[in-house]
RNA sequence: GCCCUUGUAGCUCAAUGGACAGAGCAGCAGCCUUCUAAGCUGUUGGUUGCAGGUUCGAAUCCUGUCAAGGGCGCCA
């Protein structure tokens, strides 16, 4: 923002050190910590450390090298005041400049503020990917909310992004809902809620085959008929896959969801059993058929002592396995794409998993294979450290989630906004609720475990996607009142208040900290933003009026309201979470 | 047994190796003739699991230890 001015304070530095002996380290900058007054400090401990003349402890040379060069510096072009405390250099920016710079910079760029243009090869993000025949519930929700946001974040970062969706629709599982559906439901057609059937009927076909042997041996005689590509099975399979992916299609639509291609396990069921054979001719497997499985010992391969353990790639009896899909996939992907990083969001329970076909894929020799990342992320838990599982009926539903946060959303919109139509409330009130939900998913880091309660899952208050979503209505509210769309160059030359100044500060941060996420892959970084940024525009709704104000301040502050409207629609669209007008 | 993750206020979580460790919820006391109270103000609450080490400086990095969760040959 002020790369000029930094690079004369950056030359002027550089030549007080040179002067004095001191060794050319460049200082690292960062915001002061304290609120209400703005600008960069840099701690001059390590400059006092690495001086050669030092005779007194440390932080009292740095505190001393700081008086130094406050005063060698004298006044700097740009900046309002400079103070050397406790060993750190503060360089305060001259308010109405650098008030002036933000807001503009921002309205000029809109809704492209803090996001750059693709550039260069693709980075590919594998998400969602739920298995057809089985229900939807909150612990996929997260995988979901984190892969797409991640997505966004990438994609405003300035990556190229391939989104991508990975469907289980065969396996065992299917194979069991086959097997149960024929023998105990034929000819039954799905009710209204076609995701909900589906995962009523996969749970009793896991229960049989947990606990009735008989079923099981059928289930396994029907895996074969499926290997052997029996036509009634595959007719009965693409049947009801269908129900299946019309019901997912309904959920990433109510989500915001889309993905550029999506991938079906059994498009590479047979190209996994060829690699499989090739991987036998090349000494890297080991058939034990028909006995045993097809093995790949890593541990022996690399002479590795329990690191990389043993994958097992086909089944004794020839059928096939999720890793022995997940190698031609890894190929396809990189075969229909130029990328430059093939990101998979899967939970860390696969860990070990993934760093296995990783390692397969780089034995084959493919270059690629260190492009693969496996970003893990802790699973959805109910209270008490339930794990959810549709076979022991520890599952939220997503359809019930939804439904209950709409319908108390819109208890709450009905009652604030009566005058609107009820497809604007029931618009509003999905908005809310859906981020409600979204939000604790993406505000924690990844690696941490999200405990699911109902009483928090609708508390509409506090640290929360309303909360956020309430603070771009409100500046959005000041200006449809102000009845403003273009607005001069805003004259920041009065006495700011320090939520002024706060919330400047973070309109300027928002493109770093858009770049940390992407860097970092943590959506988190970006939701933590997004609430903080909302406090801050709450305080100064609190502190300044604006539509009241006098005519200067009220047009500077109208600037200022507009980009924070902007900058707070942007975060939350990078959370994939909807910013409504009204509320 | 081997490997991974987590441990911060009563609860849920923040904190690019840097200044007094911050929010929300819960509790208590207040604020709607003033741009929407899904909001705001004040207040209570801490030996960052424990012990060492590295560093001018550690919640953060390293080692050890304790606790919780997860993974480890035919589920995905």
């Amino acid at each position: 923002m002020f790369d000029q001015e930094k690079q004369a304070l950056a030359d002027k530095i550089e030549k007080f050190c040179q002067e004095r002996g001191l060794p050319a380290k460049s200082l690292e900058w960062r915001d002061i910590p304290f609120r209400g007054e703005w600008g960069m400090a840099a701690p001059l401990f390590p400059l006092a450390a690495a001086d050669p003349n030092r005779q007194v402890p440390v932080p009292q040379h740095a505190q001393f090298l700081a008086e130094s060069l406050r005063t060698y510096l004298g006044d700097l072009p740009g900046f309002s005041r400079i103070e050397a405390v406790r060993g750190y250099l503060n360089l305060y920016f001259s308010p109405p400049e650098y008030a002036q710079k933000v807001v503009q910079l921002v309205l000029a760029n809109g809704e492209g503020y803090g996001t750059r243009q693709g550039t260069g090869k693709a980075t590919m993000v594998e998400y969602s990917n739920p298995n057809t025949h089985k229900p939807l519930h909150v612990g996929h929700l997260r995988n979901v909310i984190l892969g797409g946001s991640i997505a966004n974040i990438l994609e405003a970062s300035g990556k190229k992004v391939i989104r991508v969706n990975y469907i289980g629709d065969i396996g065992l599982h299917v194979i069991k809902w086959l097997c149960n559906y024929e023998k105990y439901h034929q000819g039954e057609t799905p009710s209204e809620d076609k995701t909900r059937w589906m995962g009523d009927l996969f749970a009793e076909a896991d229960r049989r085959f947990a606990y009735e042997d008989s079923f099981e041996a059928e289930v396994r005689a029907y895996f074969a008929r499926w290997d052997a590509r029996d036509p009634h099975i595959l007719e009965l399979w693409k049947q009801t896959r269908d129900w299946s992916m019309e019901g997912f299609a309904q959920v990433y639509d109510l989500l915001g969801e889309r993905f550029d291609r999506i991938y079906f396990e059994s498009e590479v069921e047979e190209p996994g059993k060829a690699v499989v054979e090739q991987l036998i001719k090349s000494g890297l497997a080991h058939d034990g058929r028909p006995e045993e499985p097809v093995i790949i010992n890593l541990d022996e391969l690399l002479g590795t002592k329990e690191e990389y353990r043993v994958v097992i790639i086909l089944r004794s009896d020839g059928t096939s396995l999720y890793a022995t899909k997940e190698t031609p996939l890894a190929i396809l992907k990189f075969t229909e794409y130029d990328l430059d990083q093939s990101i998979y969001v899967i939970d860390v329970r696969q860990s070990l998993h993934m760093k296995q076909i990783r390692k397969v894929l780089e034995l084959m020799g493919y270059p690629w294979a260190e492009h693969i990342y496996h970003l893990a992320y802790e699973i959805v838990n109910l209270p008490g450290n339930v794990t959810m599982s549709s076979r022991e009926g520890t599952v939220v539903l997503l359809d019930d989630l939804i439904r209950e946060a709409t319908n108390r959303a819109l208890e709450i919109v009905r009652d604030k906004n009566p005058e609107l139509s009820p497809q604007e409330m029931q618009a509003i009130a999905e908005a809310v609720a859906l981020g409600s939900i979204k939000y604790p998913m993406l505000a924690r880091e990844n690696t941490k475990m999200v405990t699911f309660d109902w009483e928090n899952a609708l508390d509409f208050n506090g640290q929360s996607a309303p909360y956020i979503q309430y603070a771009h209505v409100r500046a959005n509210s000041i200006l449809r009142k102000a009845g403003m769309e273009q607005f001069e160059v805003p004259q920041f030359s009065y006495a700011l208040q320090p939520s002024e100044i706060n919330l400047i500060e973070l309109l300027a941060r928002l493109p770093d900290e858009i770049q940390r996420a992407a860097k970092e892959l943590k959506p988190s970084l970006v939701a933590n933003f997004a609430y903080d940024l909302a406090k801050v525009f709450n305080d100064f709704y609190n502190q300044c009026p604006v539509l009241n104000a006098e005519p200067a301040i009220r047009e500077a502050r109208l600037a200022l309201v507009a980009a924070a409207r902007i900058c707070l629609a942007k975060v939350l669209t990078l959370l994939g979470i909807r910013a409504p007008e009204v509320m």
